[in-house]
DNA sequence: ATGGTAGAGGATCTA
């Protein structure tokens, strides 16, 4: 079992990258962040051509989520239970035994705005709402964009985004309360390569000198963590001509 | 040099 998610920034302009990602992943779930599109443009057939069923939420411009997968999703949720919210950012669904949640954490912008504090406020109800669907679904992932490098050797220069968006305290706390809820950064579980990121900003030839962040993560519920076999980013992915800024993380799990 | 790029939409906003 290959779980995978992706912020394609765009999933219009992306669409051919993710096709041609699907067909040579076979991945059996991939999440998709930052699709920027109405629910009536959503590529559904596109995609169903490919082999892969959608579940989706989106809206114009900004944000939306979805979920491909070979299944069709079941008990679909659109949105966090009991939190106002006008941003597209979440949507999970179930697949036989497996819960699957993909999530889009706000940016934040920079520390102490009020988009800061809308990330500082969405993230506990985020994790409110996990540790209800964990106690129905033990098996239970949630992948996506989270927005937050979780520790010092997830940033390229620590020093310099020492207490900036993405990696300060609250940000990490957070994501620590994440965690201790009953999850597995599934990344962290093997052996990794030197400097590893998922997101590259675009400026500043980012890419090139490998000044990155990693902020998307897959983490598995104890009981699927104890089946991950493997994590990986797939890098290769950014240096494709017209590129999204993040990279695919893919987890596989055994039987 | 307080910069730079990409996407959406059609002037800025978001990342």
């Amino acid at each position: 079992m290959k779980l995978a998610t992706w912020n394609v920034n765009s999933l219009k302009v992306r669409l051919p990258q993710v096709i041609e990602w699907l067909q040579t992943q076979q991945p059996d779930m991939l999440c998709l962040q930052e699709t920027k599109l109405s629910d009536e443009n959503f590529p559904l057939d596109e995609i169903a051509d490919t082999g892969y069923q959608s579940v989706f939420i989106g809206q114009k411009t900004y944000n939306g989520v979805a979920i491909l997968s070979k299944l069709q999703g079941q008990e679909i949720i659109t949105a966090i239970p009991n939190f106002e919210d006008d941003q597209k950012r979440i949507i999970a669904a179930t697949y036989e035994d497996l819960r699957v949640v993909c999530v889009y954490v706000p940016n934040g912008e920079m520390v102490g705005s009020e988009k800061y504090a809308y990330k500082l406020k969405w993230l506990p109800a985020l994790v409110a709402w996990l540790r209800e669907e964990l106690k129905k679904y033990p098996k239970l992932v949630v992948m996506g964009d989270y927005n937050i490098a979780p520790d010092d050797r997830d940033v390229y220069d620590p020093q310099l985004w020492n207490g900036k968006v993405l990696c300060s305290q609250p940000e990490r706390d957070a994501f620590g309360e994440l965690l201790s809820s009953g999850f597995v950064d599934s990344f962290r579980l093997f052996e990794q390569p030197e400097k590893s990121y998922s997101w590259w900003d675009y400026r500043m030839l980012a890419f090139r000198r490998n000044r990155g962040l990693r902020i998307d993560h897959i983490l598995l519920s104890k009981v699927l963590a104890d089946s991950c076999i493997a994590c990986q980013i797939d890098k290769a992915v950014r240096k494709q001509d017209r590129p999204s800024d993040h990279a695919p993380v893919m987890a596989v799990l055994s039987a």
